[in-house]
Parts: C-alpha cells; sequence; structure tokens
DNA sequence: AATGAATGAGGTTTCATTCAT
DNA sequence: TATGAATGAAACCTCATTCAT
C-alpha cells in the first residue's frame, strides 16, 4: 500500500519544508523588514533550527529571490483574466480589481518584503521587472485588445493604458499597506467608481435632450 | 558690516550642514537602501567624519526621520496646484503629472528610501501616512471640489477620486523606480493619454450624428 | 568452497571500507588541509555518506589519527635497508635517497597532512614523534653503526650523524613539496651528488701529487 | 617641544598596534594552529578588542599574510652571511647554523604557523616560495660561490649543494618543533659535528702517513 | 566643534556530529 | 549497515555608537 515511490515522497516533504521556510520568512520580511528579521527568526518561525536554513536555501538572499520567484510562478496572474472576453468592460474593471485584492489578501506579505528591497537594490529591481512587470503587462495588454476589438472599449495606446492601470493598482496597493481606511474597508464601493470613472470618463456629463 | 548677529549665521551655518549630511544620506539610501548604507558611508560622502554624524543627528534612525520631515515641509505640494482654477480639466490633471515629475526629479531619492522602510516599518509608517498622505490628500479634495463646483468636471465622490489620482501618481513612481522605459521617456504623452482617458472616458464614443 | 570464515570477510570488508576512507581524507587534506576539508567533501570523496563516516571513526581527528598510524605501519621504512650491508657507503646514502623518494611518491599526501597538523598541535606532535621519528632514527643508527663497523665510513657520533641524514630527508620533502623544481626534476643528479659530497667532503680536493 | 609631526606619531602608533596584534596571533597560531585560533583569541592576547582587529587587517586570512610578510622582510637573511668572507669555510658552516639558531628563536612562532599553513595551501605555498625560498637560495648560492672563489671549498654545484643546506636547516628546525632534545640541547656541538662531517666527509680517513 | 580609533553586541554562515528511517 | 536531514554551537565579521584628543 505503499504506492508512493521514495523519490516522489522525499521531494514532496523537501519542497513542504521549503514552503514552510518560506512562508514564516514572508510574514517576518513583511511585518519588520528583511534586514530587521534576523536568521534566527525565521527558523523560530519556521520552527526548524538555524542550520535547518541553510540546507534549504543558500543564504539569507536567496530567500528574499525565491520568495520572489513564488510571485511570479503565481497561477493566478495569468488565470484572473481567463474567464473569456463576454462581460461588458465595466464588468471587466471591477473583475481585475476585484481579483487583485484576493491575490492581495494571500500574496501580499510576500509582496511588501519583495517590493521594499527592490526600491533600493538595482540587481532586484531588474530581475522583478523582467519576471513580473513585464509578463504583467503583456497579459493585460493582450486583454485590452481584446476589449478593444470586440468593440467593448474605444481605441486607445494600450501601452499607455496599460501603465495606467498596473500603476493603478500598485499604488492602490501602497495605500493599503499604509493603512488608508478607504482602500480597506471600502474596497468594493470603490472598484464600482474607479470602472465607472474610467468608463465614462470625468467630464460633465452632457444633457442628454 | 557685520549685520549678521552671530547666533543667525551659526544657526545658518548649523542648518547647512544637516543639509548636507541629508542629501548624501538621502542618495546613499536610494542607491543602496537603508539597511545597507552605513553610517561611514554616509560620513565620507557627506564629507564630515562619523563623529560630525552624531553631532547633527542622535541616530541613523534620526536621519531616516529628518528626511522623512524635509519631505513633508515641501512647500510644492501646496503650490502645485495654487495656479488658481481657471485652466481646464483635462489641462489640471496634465499639470499635475508634470509638476509630480519635476518634484520626483528633486525629491526623488528621499522619498525612494523612505518609501522602501514605509513597507516594513509600521511606526515609520503611521507616521508618514499623517504627515505626509493625509495633507497630501485634503489639499486634492479642496482642488477637486473647486473643479466641481466650477463644472469642469461632473460630481464624483471625492475621497475615491483623490485616491485614484493618488494611487496613481504612487503606481507610476514605483514603476519609475523599476526602470519602466515608456513612463521614463515618454511621460509627456503619457500625461495627455491619461488625461484625456480620465477626462473622456474609455467607452466607446457615441458616434456624434 | 565458502572457505572463509565469515568473520574474516567481515572483517577485510570492513578493513576495505576504512582504507577506502582513509585515502579520500589523506589526499583530501593534503590538498585543502585538515581544517578546510569537511566531512562532507570526505563522504563525497570516499563515495560513503557522512553517517558511514561516523561508523568507522569516532571523530574527523580520528580520521587524522588514523593516518598516522598507517604512516607508522609502513613496512617501507624497515626494509628500505634491509638490502644487506655490503653495498659501498656512497651507494648507501643514494639508496636512501631513491627509496624515500619512491616512499613518498606513495606516501606524500598523507604525510603532508600529518606534518602540517603535527607543526601546530603538541599533543599530536608528541605522539608522531614517539611513533615514528624515535623508531626511525633506531633503525637508522643501527645502519650506520653497521657501515662503521665494516668500516665503510669513519667512526663519527651516529646521533647527530642521524639526525642530520632524516633533517636533510624532511628538508628535502617540504623544499619538494613547496614546488621547488630542482628537486622535483632533478632527484637523481641531486642524490648523486649529495652522497659524494657527504663521502668525500666539501675541502678543496688535495693536489694528489 | 613636540617635535614630532602628529602624522609620524599616528603613523607610529597604527604600526605598532599592528605589531601587537601580529605577535599575539603568530604566537597563538604557532601554539594551537591557525584554525584552532579563533579572533576572539587573537583580540584578547593582544589586549584589544575583536572589532579592532578588524581596523587593521581585513580578515583572519590577511593576518596570516600580514605574518609572512614580516618574515620576508627579515634583515637577518642578507645580514646573518654578511661579515664578509675571510673565516674558513668550516667556519662558516657553524655561524650558519648558529645564526639561524638566533633567527628561529625570535621568529620561530611565525614561521611555525605559516610553515603548517603552506604545506596545505597551494597559493600561499607559491607565495611563499617566491618571496622567501628564493631569495634565501640566491643569498646562499653567492655565499658559496664567494667560499669556491676564495678556494675554501672546492667547486661543486652550487644549485644542489644550496638545496643541500636549505633542507638540512628546514629539516632541522621540524626536528626543532618536534620536540627532539638533541638538536633543542646540544645544538652547538651538533653544529660543528655537521661543519666538520661535510667539510671532511664521512669516508674513511685515509692513514696520514 | 570635529575627529576617527575603539568598542562589542549581534548578525550570518559553517560544519562536525547525531539519529530516525 | 547505510543514509542524509536536522541540529546548534561557535566561528568570522560588521557597524552603529562612543569618547578621548
Amino acid at each position: 500500500l505503499n504506492n508512493q515511490s521514495p523519490d516522489s515522497r522525499r521531494e514532496r516533504r523537501i519542497s513542504a519544508r521549503r514552503r514552510q521556510i518560506i512562508d514564516a520568512a514572508a510574514r517576518l520580511f513583511a511585518e519588520k523588514g528583511f534586514h530587521r528579521t534576523t536568521t534566527h527568526d525565521i527558523a523560530l518561525a519556521a520552527d526548524v533550527s538555524e542550520g535547518t536554513l541553510y540546507n534549504y536555501f543558500e543564504s539569507k538572499d536567496e530567500l528574499l529571490l525565491a520568495i520572489m520567484d513564488m510571485l511570479s510562478d503565481l497561477p493566478g496572474l495569468s488565470e484572473c483574466y481567463d474567464d473569456g472576453v463576454p462581460v461588458d468592460a465595466r464588468e471587466f474593471l471591477v473583475d481585475m480589481l476585484r481579483t487583485r485584492r484576493v491575490m492581495i489578501d494571500q500574496y501580499g506579505p510576500m509582496l511588501q518584503s519583495v517590493l521594499s528591497e527592490i526600491l533600493v537594490n538595482p540587481e532586484l529591481r531588474k530581475q522583478y521587472y523582467q519576471e513580473l512587470v513585464i509578463p504583467g503587462m503583456l497579459l493585460l495588454s493582450a486583454h485590452l485588445q481584446a476589449r478593444i476589438d470586440a468593440g467593448q472599449i474605444r481605441s486607445l495606446q494600450t501601452p499607455f493604458a496599460v501603465r495606467l492601470l498596473l500603476s493603478l493598482m500598485l499604488g492602490f496597493y501602497v495605500l493599503e499597506v499604509l493603512g488608508d481606511p478607504i482602500i480597506q474597508l471600502q474596497w468594493e464601493e470603490m472598484s464600482q467608481f474607479i470602472a465607472n470613472l474610467i468608463y465614462e470618463g470625468a467630464a460633465p456629463r452632457p444633457v442628454s435632450a
């Protein structure tokens, strides 16, 4: 009944251990920052010895990179727009914001620590941009194009539009981390508002005759 | 002709020294991050001795706080919308983005180092939110209201709108730090695009009869 | 046909394993030094697991002692002078140097690692002196005496002569490890020269009338 | 009366501190070996803090290199044969061995730790050979040639002779470290014996008619 | 007021050894 | 018997801070 090859069991154990360490580290990094978190802290939180950390990761820096890799492996990114085109454009925006919220709830801590380091680490920055930002923009770009082709939104310069949306989400994320209550508590309402504004514009409504 | 009181000269000298140290620190913090920058590095860059640093700042942490204080003293924030209301709403948005660009060029390094730490330092976060974000939102809010009152934009929920704009700028800033070429090189065109989109909306244009 | 008692087979297997580990260790110790060689390295080189090392040796230190024991078990030392006395004294010196060369080729790495540690480990030093140096000196002493008795060399203070010869060989060994090209490449010629010099002396040759 | 420039005082203080640390380190390295000596030990023995060590030396390895450099800066080497040629050849050998003894008493600990590492560290080995062994051989070579020219010793292949002498001294040094009582206690007598043997040879003395 | 050498607590990392499988 | 993941003590090194000059 031992129908698992020992190798596969071993691999799963190793991968579970890695995950256990990464999760502990990401949480602590988000709470106190990468540099204020000691390897001792991580070992304690992950319930392993400090030595064991180094059986799974070459260095503390590697641990941060591993966290970043997890972020870029997110199945989420691709799937989150995959429900097909049919919904109308306004709904699409709301959906995007909603999905993002879910992902933040799940991967927020990882993003937080990574983002903090990225801002001040040119090397990491480059890697992050290549592995996360560019793929994200490509996906978003394709979706926008599909909307345009479907006539749901007017033709526009997608590179600019993509940056608009991405910046918006990044900015919301930062505001959320900063503890802004509106973002935290009225996310749904705000999503509706944003979607509406972007769809209809801020210009005074022409008095329909 | 020594019409300056010795005290005021002394004060100015002290304040110049402080500024010299803060500038050096902010630059290094932005380049390598707060934690990877040693007090030795700062002393070298500011062309003073390490001991002197401690005559002007109680600790390295204090230095970061001083940088943050400089950011919140920026006259810029208030002035940048002060040209009065007359310009039309679309132009207002473009102006805002343009002004932001100028400020980033000037205060970018300070913001970069502070933002990085804020993401992972709850205490700093709170202070930053109170001293920088809230005042900024209030200013923006007032301006928006003025536009609404002037009939330049339609009535909308200002708290949401304010967060939209702020997030947008924060997000742009992060994308810029990340090295996104479009943001860096086509800022002017992109500003026009954004202003337009927000003003007119993304909905397909009704074929005017 | 199983004419070996299981015990003896087992013993031989154990002893072969020990030898396999010792050889790997000695090689690595000579290459990188005792302290820069990890038990992990040894396990890898000996093609066993780290755990297995500890089934055969109590500790890493024990491994070094085992290497030293191998050196003192060398049959070589005693045999190398055993060809009897007949050859003339000059030839005896050349033989000695030649034999030494062969032994170095074989046991060099072991000697190298042991010697390095001996220089800085008083305990080991004592043991090495007792187990290797003294027996070696006794052997050499007996041989010299035999030569003297045979009238092949003049009567001299053997304790001093023994130290002269031993030091010479030790010194040559160190020079060889240091990479001196003359020692490495012209060993044979040099042996002849040394033997000659010691036999005949460095004094100007009396012009034979 | 402060007739010393502050700079020169500072330099001397720094250089004294360096020496103080090097001496402590060399002593400990010789006693326990490089690897068994901790930076903590060194700091304690040199009566400075561990941090201070690193104000004077980049790393523990650098400390070993500094010790080696001191050995090669020895004025001794060149001076020790400088008394001119006049003394007879036998006396020259005795002098050489005597001088060596003095130098060992002074620099022995340094040599001990360096030699131990050299045996198992190829990089160090090369440097040591270039900086210490080769210059030493050149000096010795010149002296031998002078003796030959003066007719005090017969013509011989100096490269071989040089290696003979050097090996002899190296070997004696190792035997001394090993604690051999004859070398330690009867050095003078032994020197005489060696000088004699090498000068006159081991061949049975022809019965002078 | 300015200096920079000295400090030592504390960080990251290594590695000999153990032990459950 | 063989394995190799887990361990944790201890090593090397850094750096914010102090203080005598």
